[in-house]
DNA sequence: GCCTGATTTTACTTTTACGTAAATTTTTTG
DNA sequence: CAAAAAATTTACGTAAAAGTAAAATCAGGC
């Protein structure tokens, strides 16, 4: 059997369903070199390896990455391990940004931590009054 | 003894210094109702407790999220927990906010975990050719 | 008391990430 | 094949989050 729906192709608006953007968001990403669909005549065509970008570009916004960041995590995975020097380099590239996503854990953590004070406090309060959750 | 240099006011350039922004950003952080420092004629005075929503601020910027969206989390925290009715929404709305951040760190694990592997592949692939790391 | 540098106000500009509208294909469907 | 629906191109518009410039004012040191 094969995986569930592998579809050979994609059209732009399944694309702006599943992801829930507008055509000229993911035009957009296309002239900003995110994706490149292949085309037949003038329409595109989306295949699977341009949808996964998208998770990436969808994932990358959630995060508040900007196009250009989105970009350089994306050329991550694309470059080939190819010479020593290329290497190291790119491995650095790798610690750079997982040390942003590290910061940026710690500060959901310190948040979310913040925000369980503040409900537990809440529901203190609540229990004092006498109201049920 | 009294904690670490707890200043009983900062100037706007202080702030702009320790935090790495403009005062033109500080000053439209007011503007958008964000921080209300004190004046002594004209001049700003900020209070720890201006420094420490700035600090909120730009936690909440490095996260991604809008002017409106760091709002919104300030005013969770000053919410002084008042009426049943009010404690509820409350609670909706912090359980909102946790959610978001929660969807946040999901993503950020998955970013991290296929960073590992590129970095993996670069380390494996340097061994392979002989060069230390 | 004046000079120098910091601060403020006002207003126009910029960048990013799309939205929107119009005119033109292109594709699909009866 | 004709009509409708979908997709494309082109171009201007916009909101958010500041940047920048100019002119005026203020504060602190000598």
């Amino acid at each position: 059997m094969k995986s569930p729906e592998q579809k050979q192709f994609y059209t732009i608006t399944e694309l702006t369903r599943e992801f829930g953007v507008s055509t000229r968001t993911i035009r957009f990403y296309e002239d900003e070199g995110l994706i490149q669909p292949i085309r037949r005549g003038r329409t595109r065509l989306f295949k699977p390896s341009d949808r996964r970008l998208l998770m990436l570009i969808m994932r990358g916004k959630r995060l508040g990455f900007s196009i250009a960041e989105i970009r350089e995590i994306i050329s991550i995975y694309k470059e080939p391990p190819g010479e020593s020097g290329q290497l190291k380099l790119l491995i650095q590239r790798v610690i750079e940004k997982r040390d942003q996503l590290l910061q940026k854990r710690t500060d959901i953590d310190e948040t979310i931590a913040e925000l369980d004070q503040v409900e537990e406090q809440c529901l203190g309060r609540m229990a004092e009054l006498g109201v049920g959750t």
